[in-house]
RNA sequence: GCCCGAGUGGCGGAAUGGUAGACGCGAUGGACUCAAAAUCCAUUGUCCCUUAAAGAUGUGCGGGUUCGAGUCCCGCCUCGGGCACCA
C-alpha cells in the first residue's frame, strides 16, 4: 500500500465537512482558545502560494491547542465590498456581487484543498445584509454618541443634551441651548458625535472619484489603482478616532505584538506633550492673540520669527494690506499644488512675509510673522514660532530668508546647520540660564502657565477617520435627510440594503444618487457608502456569534469567546485596519457590548511569500535566445519567463514555443545541451510570471506537503522566497513516514515494547514541538521530525507505542495523511480529538554526556561521563584523561570551567 | 532626516554566552538496475596538500567585555521595513 494522497486528501476533507469535525461550540467546561486570520479580500487573480502561509501557520496553531484540550474557534470569511469589484464593474459591467460571489467561490475551493479546520458554519461575508446590518448598527450606535472626557469614554448623546439643558458645557449655555432650533441643536451635536458630519480636508483621489483614509494613500497615491491624490476641503462623516488617541496608545503595553508593529502605531497615535503660548500680534495697527504649539518652550528666547500655515483661517486677518498681493499670490500658488507634489518638494524652501508683527510673551521683542507651507494646518494651531538655532525647517526658512539665527544653548554651532537636541546648559534665556534642557523645558512650561501665557498640551498625529466614500460598492449610511439635517434610520429597518443602480461609471456624483427612489418615507438617503475598513472593524466579533439577529454578539456568546486570543496576519495593516478595529472594539466596550476592551490580543505578523522569476535573454533584433552562461557574448534583452515551464532554472524549449505566439519559431544557443535561464527574487505576481498556484502543488505533491514546505522554508514572521525546487526534501519525509507503517501492502506495526532509544527519539520530539509551536518556529519542528522519522528508520521502530503519538504529533502539520494512519491504527474518530501526548524529560535525555575539553579555547578532546556525574568528577575525568604526560610541567592549570552538560574549559599558563 | 529589524556555505535556513553551519535543497561519488525512476550510502564553508592525518582560517567591518562571542557592549558599513516638513 502505497502513500496515495490523492485519495487520501479528499477523503478527510470531504469526512471533515460531512462530520463538522471542526465546529465550535460554546463550552463552559473547556477553555476557549480563538485563533483568527485576517481575512481575505476575494480578488480576481484568486490565491498564490503566499496567501496561505498566514492561514498555514494559524491552522497548525489551532489543531495543535485542540490537541491540548483548548475549545478552539478557528472561523473565516471574506472582505468582500471594496473598490476592485467596483473597478471591474466599471470596466465589465458585471454587478459586483457577482464578480464577487465568483471569486469567493474560487477562493473557498483552493482554500478547502489545503485542508484549514475552519468552521465555515460561522462564514461571514461583509457584502451580506445580515452582515452589514451589524456595521449599520454600529455606525448609528457611534452617531448617537459622545466621548466624556470626564469619564473618559464614549458615553450616550443623551447624556450630554441633559448637560445642555441642565448645566450647560463648554460653550453651550442651557439658554443657548433652548435658543437653538432643529437645525442649529443638530450643528451643535455633530461637534461631539463619534460619528459626526463635518468640514475637513480630506485626501480627493479623481481617478477613483473617492476621497481615501491617510492610510488609503501612498507617497501622494492612491494604494489600490495608484492615481494622485489632491487635498480638497470636503464636507465628510467622520469617526472621531482621535478621541481615543490616548487609550490606544497606552494599552498597546499590554498587547502581545511584535515591537516593530507597536512601535508603528505609535508613530502613526504621535503622542507629543507641549505647550500651547499665546503671542500677541499686530497687523495694520490692529491686535490679535494667535496660539502657537511648541515642544520646546524653553527655546522661547531663541524664537526670530513666527510662521502660519498657508491654509490658516488666521492669515487673512494677519496679512498687511502692503503684502496682500504677494501673500494671496503664494497662497494661491501652494493651493494648486497636489499632494504629491508638495510631498517631493519638501526640501525646497517657499514661504511669503504677511506684513504682520508677533510679540514674544516673555522677551516682549518684536518678530516678523511669515507663511509658509512647512507649517500644516491641520496639527497644532496652525501656527508656530520659530527658533531657527534648533529646529532644522526654522533653520533652512531662516538661511532662504536671511533672518537671524540666536543660539540659547551654551557651547552649540549653528553656522552650518541647527542644533536639534534635547541637550546642553541654557543661555542667552533669561531665568533659565545655567539650567539643564530637559529641566529648563519643565521649568518653562511652569513659567508659562503661572504667568497665564499658556498651557501645558499633548498634541496627536492621529487624525479622525473619514467615513464616506463616494462608490457604489460599500455599506449604505443608515441616515436620511430632513430639511437638510441629517437623521437616523431606526435601528428597527436595519439593515438598509444597498439599491440596484444602472450603471456602475463614475459621473462625478455619487452612484447612489443615480438609484431609483432612495429614500426614507420620502426623505432622501445619504448617497455616500461606507469605505473598506467598516465591515472588517468588527468581523471578529461576529464570528463568535454569526446567525443572531438580535444582536451583533449574544452577552454570552461574548463573556465565553472574549476576544481574539491569537491573530495572524500581514503587517500592511498595522495603520488602518489595526487601529480602526481597535477604536470600533473600544467604543463597543465602552458602551458595554462587549466584555474585552482589546479585540486581539496576541498577534503574529506573517512574512511575504517572494517569486523566483526566471530571465531569459533575448539577442537584440532576434528571436535568438541565449543560455545564461553565455549570453555576455552577445547583446542581449532580459525577458521574464513563466516559472511553470522552468524546471531547476532549465528552460522546457517546447513549453517556450507554445507559450506565446511571438516565440513559436524561437531559436536557442545551448549550453551542456540545456538553456540556462537567469533568476532573480522579486515580489509574486502575474507580471513578472513567477506566480506558482497552490493548486497546482496539491494535485503534484498534496496539500500535507505543501502545508509542510511552506513552514520548512523559514520562520513565518520571515519573508522568504518560493522555490518549488526543494519541496521534494519534505515530500520525501512523508514517503519515509509512510514506510515506518508499509513495506508496500505489509502492515508493519506491532505491539511490542519499544526501547529506551526508542523511546529517547519520540520523547525528544514530543518536548521539541511543545516548545517550537509556542515560538511559531515550525520550520525547526519539522526537522526535528525529520531527524525522528530518520533515526526511527534506522533503528527498524514500528512499534504502536512510538507511531501512535507520532501521528499525533504530527497531525497540526500533515493533518490528512495523520488522519489516514490514525484510522489504520484502528482509531474511529478524527485525530483531531486526540491528546497532546505526554512530556518526559527523562525519557529524552542522553545516559551520558560528551564534555568537549579545551584548553585556552584551542586544543580539545572529549570525554564521556555519566549523567549523573558531579562537576567534582568531570574535573578529575578531565585532569586524569590528558594532562599527562602532554600537557602537566611545562603548562600548569589555572582555572578549570565545567559547565555541567556542556564543556570544560581549561584555562593553562 | 527620524524610528524599527536584519546581515551566517552555492541556496532556504539551525545554533538557552559553550564543538558554528542542525534540517532541507543543490552538487559530487557510489550501491541497486539491462536502463531509468524510486530508494539507500558517502562527501560537501574556505585555505594549504596528490590524498589523508594534522593544521590554519571562518558568522558584514573595526574595537571591547569574557576562560570562551554568530549571540553581550561601543563605533561604522550594507540591505529591508515604517514614518516623514507633526513644531
Amino acid at each position: 500500500m502505497d502513500y496515495d494522497f490523492k485519495s487520501i486528501e479528499s477523503k478527510w476533507q470531504s469526512r471533515w465537512a460531512e462530520n463538522k469535525t471542526f465546529a465550535a461550540k460554546e463550552d463552559p467546561s473547556r477553555p476557549k482558545f480563538y485563533v483568527l486570520d485576517m481575512f481575505p479580500y476575494p480578488s480576481g487573480a484568486g490565491l498564490h502560494v503566499g496567501h496561505p502561509l498566514g492561514y498555514i501557520a494559524s491552522d497548525i496553531y489551532s489543531r495543535y491547542k485542540r490537541l491540548k484540550g483548548f475549545n478552539v474557534l478557528h472561523p473565516m470569511g471574506y472582505d468582500a465590498f471594496g473598490l476592485p469589484a467596483e473597478q471591474y464593474a466599471i470596466q465589465t459591467g458585471q454587478h459586483p456581487e457577482k464578480t464577487t460571489t465568483d471569486n469567493i467561490n474560487r477562493y473557498r475551493s483552493q482554500l478547502d484543498r489545503i485542508g484549514f479546520s475552519y468552521d465555515w458554519d460561522r462564514e461571514v461575508r461583509t457584502c451580506d445584509p445580515d452582515y452589514y446590518k451589524w456595521t449599520q448598527w454600529a455606525f448609528l450606535k457611534m452617531f448617537g454618541s459622545w466621548y466624556d472626557p470626564a469619564q473618559d469614554k464614549a458615553r450616550p448623546i443623551g447624556e450630554l443634551i441633559a448637560k445642555f439643558e441642565s448645566t450647560g458645557y463648554e460653550d453651550v449655555t442651557p439658554e443657548v441651548w433652548a435658543a437653538a432650533d432643529e437645525k442649529q441643536k443638530s450643528d451643535i451635536l455633530m461637534r461631539y458625535r463619534i460619528a459626526y458630519q463635518g468640514e475637513t480636508s480630506v485626501n480627493w483621489c479623481e481617478g477613483l472619484g473617492t476621497v481615501l483614509a491617510n492610510d488609503e494613500v501612498k507617497d501622494g497615491l492612491s494604494v489600490r489603482g495608484g492615481f494622485p491624490v489632491e487635498q480638497k476641503k470636503m464636507t465628510q462623516w467622520q469617526l472621531r478616532v482621535s478621541a481615543y488617541a490616548g487609550r490606544l496608545l497606552d494599552s498597546l503595553d499590554k498587547l502581545e505584538w511584535s515591537d516593530s508593529l507597536k512601535e508603528m502605531q505609535r508613530n502613526w497615535i504621535g503622542r507629543s506633550d507641549g505647550c500651547e503660548v499665546v503671542f500677541n500680534t499686530e497687523c495694520d495697527g490692529r491686535s490679535l492673540p494667535v496660539t502657537i504649539f511648541t515642544t520646546r518652550v524653553d527655546t522661547i528666547f531663541g524664537v526670530t520669527f513666527m510662521v502660519l500655515a498657508p491654509e490658516s483661517e488666521l492669515v487673512d486677518s494677519l496679512t498687511s494690506e502692503s503684502q496682500r498681493e504677494a501673500v494671496q499670490a503664494y497662497v494661491r500658488e501652494v493651493r494648486k499644488k497636489t499632494e504629491r507634489e508638495r510631498i517631493s518638494e519638501t526640501k525646497t524652501v517657499s514661504g511669503v512675509f504677511s506684513g504682520a508683527y508677533g510679540i514674544n510673551p516673555l522677551t516682549g521683542e518684536k518678530i516678523p510673522i511669515w507663511i509658509s507651507e512647512y507649517v500644516l494646518a491641520g496639527y497644532g494651531t496652525g501656527a508656530i514660532m520659530a527658533v531657527p538655532a534648533h529646529d532644522s525647517r526654522d533653520y533652512a526658512f531662516a538661511r532662504k530668508f536671511n533672518l537671524p539665527i540666536v543660539p540659547i544653548i551654551e557651547g552649540c554651532d549653528v553656522s552650518e546647520q541647527s542644533f536639534d537636541a534635547k541637550e546642553g546648559r541654557m543661555c542667552n534665556s533669561g531665568f533659565l540660564n545655567g539650567m539643564d534642557v530637559k529641566q529648563a523645558i519643565e521649568a518653562a512650561k511652569d513659567y508659562v502657565e503661572q504667568k497665564g501665557l499658556g498651557r501645558r498640551k499633548t498634541n496627536w498625529r492621529l487624525r479622525d477617520a473619514i467615513f464616506s466614500r463616494q462608490r457604489y460598492w460599500g455599506e449604505p449610511f443608515p441616515i436620511y435627510y430632513k430639511d437638510g439635517i441629517p437623521c437616523p434610520v431606526p435601528e428597527s429597518e436595519l439593515p438598509l440594503r444597498l439599491p440596484e443602480i444602472d450603471s456602475y461609471k463614475p459621473t462625478g456624483e455619487a452612484p447612489l444618487a443615480r438609484a431609483k427612489d432612495w429614500t426614507w418615507h420620502g426623505y432622501p438617503l445619504e448617497t455616500s457608502t461606507m469605505p473598506g475598513f467598516a465591515g472588517s472593524s468588527a468581523y471578529y466579533l461576529r464570528y463568535m456569534d454569526p446567525h443572531n439577529s438580535e444582536a451583533l454578539v449574544s452577552r454570552s456568546a461574548n463573556e465565553y469567546w472574549r476576544n481574539v486570543d491569537l491573530y495572524v496576519g500581514g503587517t500592511e495593516h498595522a495603520t488602518g485596519h489595526l487601529i480602526y478595529s481597535r477604536f470600533w472594539n473600544k467604543f463597543l466596550y465602552d458602551l458595554g457590548y462587549v466584555c474585552e476592551d482589546e479585540p486581539f490580543r496576541k498577534l503574529v505578523n506573517q512574512g511575504m511569500i517572494q517569486g523566483r522569476s526566471n530571465f531569459v535573454y533575448r539577442i537584440v533584433g532576434t528571436n535568438t535566445f541565449v543560455s545564461l552562461g553565455l549570453k555576455d557574448k552577445y547583446e542581449t534583452t532580459e525577458i521574464h519567463v513563466d516559472v511553470n515551464i522552468v524546471h531547476a532554472d532549465r528552460l522546457d524549449l517546447d513549453a517556450f514555443r507554445a507559450w506565446r505566439p511571438e516565440f513559436a519559431d524561437a531559436e536557442f544557443i545551448l549550453e551542456d545541451g540545456e538553456y540556462r535561464c537567469g533568476w532573480a527574487i522579486e515580489k509574486m505576481s502575474k507580471s513578472m510570471f513567477n506566480v506558482v498556484n497552490p493548486d497546482l502543488i496539491c494535485d503534484t505533491y498534496g496539500a500535507d506537503t505543501l502545508r509542510l514546505y511552506e513552514m520548512f522554508l523559514g520562520p513565518v514572521e520571515q519573508s522568504k522566497p518560493w522555490d518549488t525546487k526543494g519541496i521534494d526534501g519534505v515530500d520525501r519525509f512523508l514517503r519515509k513516514l509512510w514506510r515506518l507503517f508499509y513495506n508496500r501492502s505489509e502492515w508493519l506495526v506491532t505491539d511490542d515494547e519499544p526501547s529506551k532509544d526508542e523511546l529517547k527519539v519520540l520523547h525528544k520530539l514530543i518536548g521539541k514541538e511543545q516548545e517550537d509551536i509556542e515560538n511559531f518556529s515550525y520550520n525547526t519542528t519539522i526537522s526535528a521530525f525529520m531527524i525522528a522519522v530518520s533515526d526511527l528508520t534506522s533503528l527498524g521502530c514500528s512499534k504502536r507505542a512510538i507511531l501512535e503519538p507520532l501521528v499525533v504529533l504530527l497531525s497540526p502539520f500533515a493533518p490528512h495523511i495523520a488522519e489516514e494512519l490514525w484510522e489504520r491504527l484502528g482509531h474511529d474518530g478524527s485525530v483531531a480529538d486526540a491528546s497532546f501526548p505526554e512530556f518526559i524529560p527523562a525519557l529524552a535525555a542522553e545516559d551520558n554526556i560528551t564534555y568537549p575539553v579545551q584548553f585556552n579555547g584551542k586544543m580539545r578532546f572529549t570525554i564521556d561521563m555519566p549523567r549523573s556525574a558531579s562537576a567534582a568528577e568531570v574535573e578529575a575525568a578531565v585532569r586524569a584523561a590528558e594532562l599527562t604526560p602532554k600537557y602537566v610541567g611545562e603548562q600548569s592549570i589555572v582555572k578549570l570551567i565545567v559547565v555541567p552538560g556542556r564543556i570544560v574549559n581549561v584555562v593553562v599558563k
